[in-house]
DNA sequence: CTTGCATGTGCAT
DNA sequence: TGCACCTGCAAGT
């Protein structure tokens, strides 16, 4: 279940629960068999989360970063009584506790040097309190696709999934549509803003919960849907039903390869 | 039991 | 633009 806020949680506990700690590294599944062998019994430094890809160090040589992207379905249990069922392409274990990889997209031993490729080519991550939003913009700026399209691509933001994006789009009332080249300095500004907000609560919250606050006129109308995977949401995957601000069927459409949801009624300005 | 869908990405066409 | 990939879950038979 992997937005950005996922990633980041996933990392500090990983920390939390391994780092600085001399750690067992296996793969049942077999596919990242050679280098968990390498890794086994190895110190685990300590794990941090770059939009959503996720890296562990190990104190270990070159290379001595596990790097993990979970991809649509991966999936990675943090705990104390886990059932071991299914795929485990990584499992990481002390006396007391256990982490289980399943079906992520990436497992692999990177080195520093490649740790630091990837964080050069992702765009600024709101959960990150060096990331600088002007790098999204001048993306931005420099696409005809629209806005909608352009915040699910990781250059621009970094850990924005299709939750996040039709959520404050919906949030600020603005139309996906709208060519990304169009989009003025301060409605970025107030999206980005928006994004750094909703995406740190989420990670304390542990779910997606895009609830606007009291002052807004939209507050009167919070009953917003519980999506069991997500958390209170307005648009994400209501796809047919009411909006809970002005009634109006929440509309669906495939973009690039992925559904988006969007109220037609409320969502009709060009800017913040 | 089977089928289809899912918070994602990269590659081929 | 479409597809492959990896797995889990819910809904349908």
């Amino acid at each position: 279940m992997p937005e950005g806020h996922v990633i980041h949680r996933l990392a500090t506990q990983l920390t939390a629960a391994f780092g600085d700690e001399p750690v067992t590294v296996e793969s049942p599944q077999g596919r990242f068999a050679a280098e968990a062998g390498r890794l086994d019994g190895a110190v685990l430094a300590g794990a941090d989360a770059v939009g959503k890809h996720l890296f562990i160090e190990f104190d270990v040589p070159e290379p001595r970063w596990v790097h993990i992207h979970l991809g649509l379905i991966g999936k990675l249990r943090i705990g104390t009584g886990l059932s071991g069922e299914g795929e485990i392409r990584l499992r990481i274990r002390d006396g007391a506790t256990s982490a289980q990889l399943h079906g992520p997209q990436w497992c692999r031993a990177v080195t520093t040097a490649e740790r630091e490729a990837v964080i050069a080519t992702s765009g600024p991550d709101p959960l990150r309190p060096d990331a600088d939003p002007e790098v999204g913009f001048e993306r931005l700026l420099r696409s005809k696709k629209s806005f909608a399209a352009l915040l699910m691509d990781q250059r621009i933001a970094a850990g924005v999934g299709n939750i996040f994006r039709a959520e404050v789009l919906f949030r600020h009332r603005l139309r996906p549509t709208t060519p990304g080249c169009e989009v003025d300095r301060h409605t970025w500004q107030v999206v980005w803003e928006d994004l750094v907000g909703l995406m740190h609560g989420a990670v304390e919250v542990g779910r997606i919960d895009t609830v606007m606050d009291a002052h807004s006129p939209e507050a009167q109308h919070r009953a917003p849907r519980v999506d069991p995977h997500g958390g209170e949401v307005y648009v994400y995957r209501r796809a047919g039903q009411p909006c809970l601000v002005c009634g109006r069927a929440v509309r669906t459409a495939a973009l690039e390869g992925r559904n988006l949801y969007w109220c037609a009624g409320c969502q009709n300005r060009k800017r913040a």
